[in-house]
DNA sequence: GATTGCTTCTATAACGTTGTAGACATCGTT
DNA sequence: AACGATGTCTACAACGTTATAGAAGCAATC
């Protein structure tokens, strides 16, 4: 059914070599037969098998993309800005879910794909440091997110920072019973991300710096999926254990959405009585009443600079891994300043 | 650097057949021979050449989705479930961004990248049906939405009867001033799904079941991508032109979530002053407040039956193009029911 | 007039896999 | 003892492309 370039070849009277070249721009050409080829390409309306041409030239222009999921709002539009990017670029991404699952985000980072994908950008969420450093085969990889991670190429916000950034901006509001909400800090724990730790760290430092004791018990880590549910108990909790809060940082907004649902429906008003801050800047962020105030990753940044390094890998350099950090910027909305 | 099947058979002591035999799962295979090659593929930690077995099996196991976009939580939903079910056939998703453009999606449905994919999963906005029927090259195609489209297979929901069910519930409540927020209705634009005429469609037909008169003024289309502001405007023309309005029908969950906040901030009470109903169920509807009553397409099996049919096409069957209607439901919530 | 250099083109060998066809045992059956 | 049937393995030719090496033509140089 496909005309090859044999049949092209054949039709316009030349070498597939010929063929080749004139698909490939190759120079010395004279125009007379760059345009019989041409010709004949239309003809049969020809289109080079990309099988063929990924085993001859042992590239095939297509980059994994792993990640815990796609129903994440952030991870889908950072997803969507970096298959804009890789397509800049003339690179396809190909999707893996790994739910954060240790195993496959292996399998991922060991380029399981031989020779069908030319580099990997992984969402990491289990992987260790000295795995990274002991990975068996090496596609090219860029990784998000963060991690105690010096051995790839990663990129990602400060998650610390922007944690920090957010509960100063509750602080600088007035508020002094600042509750997190969000995977459990302390200990990392497989198949968490590892920004959950860093963001503690953040609120912890922000408090500290306007001399602040810390208390556990405006600690808590919703159980299970962070779901709506899930992240409604853990409201609750706090709500139990601290009275008396003011204000609740969340480690993401999608939790914080749920949070502040939550706190409605139990008669608690936000943000006069309570207010809630995030990170992430989804777009949902944007349709609630009262709106999210939130941290904003530059996600069309971390896209661009995650499929420029990618294909910096990809075409061999050999320079040491890099640890790119993301801006992020404070966007105050509703849920921690009133209603505008 | 990676070992090929030549290695392997070296090592194994056997031919390069063989050890294809042993990867493939020949039966005849002596227990030794099998176990001598898969030592040789453990100590070579050897993984076969995917490009080389595509062009070999011309078959690649890859294949395209294609989306307007992915930060449309409604997309990003569906494709993660496509993901996850095109895995369960070992296949590998591979995403293209259209952006609704036609030319986009032509090149899409031709199978632009030549024996790269084995089919094409298209969440088409443009594509008309003698497009489809003179269709070039013909991959196998399964399309996604709703259109006049029998020439493909086509998995959606029937749009005009969410819309009729979405209307009715909102009739059921004793609203008779209902508007309609969402793409213009009456002819089809390139670039607007095909889906919104039937949605206005349904409307007109539930409000004639209950013998109320179409008046042109509860209809109003946002200009623009559907954003936010875009709803907004939307929102405050409706409200000038229909004052008396007490329910509004929106196209989708993301332009619902945009009208619920517009009103509220306006000072109009949602439900009780305007209820607010909506068509996809994404995740946010569940995490505003009030949270949002809509109709939930059923994503999972959508899915399940794209990747079904596709995989069918693929196998080569010559049946005729099949139209499936998948499931929609009803889920009220706040938005026109007032809180629990 | 042989040599060199430049342009233009071609024949052929890869790339790493799987399918075809057949070789060679082994076994039970006539 | 010869025969087909079955099991086990192998040599070799594809798949459709690109890279290498070099041939042929022609101009300019020694």
């Amino acid at each position: 059914m496909g005309a090859t370039i044999k049949d092209v070849a054949k039709l316009a009277g030349v070498s597939i070599k010929t063929v080749s070249n004139v698909l490939n721009g190759y120079p010395y050409l004279t125009p007379a037969t760059k345009a019989k080829v041409q010709e004949a390409v239309a003809e049969l309306d020809y289109r080079p098998n990309i099988a063929a041409r990924n085993l001859r030239r042992g590239r095939t222009g297509i980059i994994a993309l792993a990640l815990p999921n796609m129903s994440t709002p952030y991870f889908a539009e950072l997803a969507e800005r970096i298959v804009r990017e890789a397509e800049k670029r003339d690179l396809t991404v190909l999707i893996d879910c790994t739910a954060g699952d240790l195993e496959r985000e292996k399998l991922v980072a060991e380029g399981f794909r031989n020779n069908l994908i030319d580099g990997v950008i992984l969402q990491h969420w289990s992987l260790s440091e000295r795995y990274l450093r002991s990975r068996p085969d090496k596609p090219p990889l860029v990784l998000l997110g963060e991690g105690p991670v010096r051995s790839a190429d990663n990129v990602a916000i400060d998650s610390r920072q922007a944690a920090r950034t957010a509960v100063t901006h509750l602080l600088d509001l007035g508020r002094r019973r600042i509750g997190v909400l969000g995977a459990r800090g302390g200990r990392r724990r497989p198949g968490q991300p590892q920004a959950a730790g860093r963001r503690h760290e953040g609120y912890a430092e922000a408090l500290d710096a306007y001399g602040i004791p810390f208390d556990p018990a405006l600690v808590v880590a919703p159980p299970g999926a962070h779901g709506p549910e899930d992240v409604a108990t853990g409201v609750d909790e706090l709500l139990a254990k601290s009275p008396d809060i003011d204000a609740i940082f969340c480690l993401n907004d999608r939790v914080a959405l749920g949070a502040i649902r939550a706190l409605i429906t139990r008669g608690v008003r936000v943000p006069s009585d309570v207010a809630v801050a995030g990170i992430d800047d989804i777009e949902a962020a944007r349709l609630t009443t009262p709106s999210l105030t939130t941290v904003a990753p530059d996600k069309a940044g971390i896209a661009r600079i995650a499929v420029e390094m990618l294909a910096e890998r990809i075409a061999g350099t050999d320079r040491p891994a890099r640890r790119v950090t993301a801006d992020a910027q404070l966007i105050v909305r509703e849920s921690t300043l009133g209603s505008s």
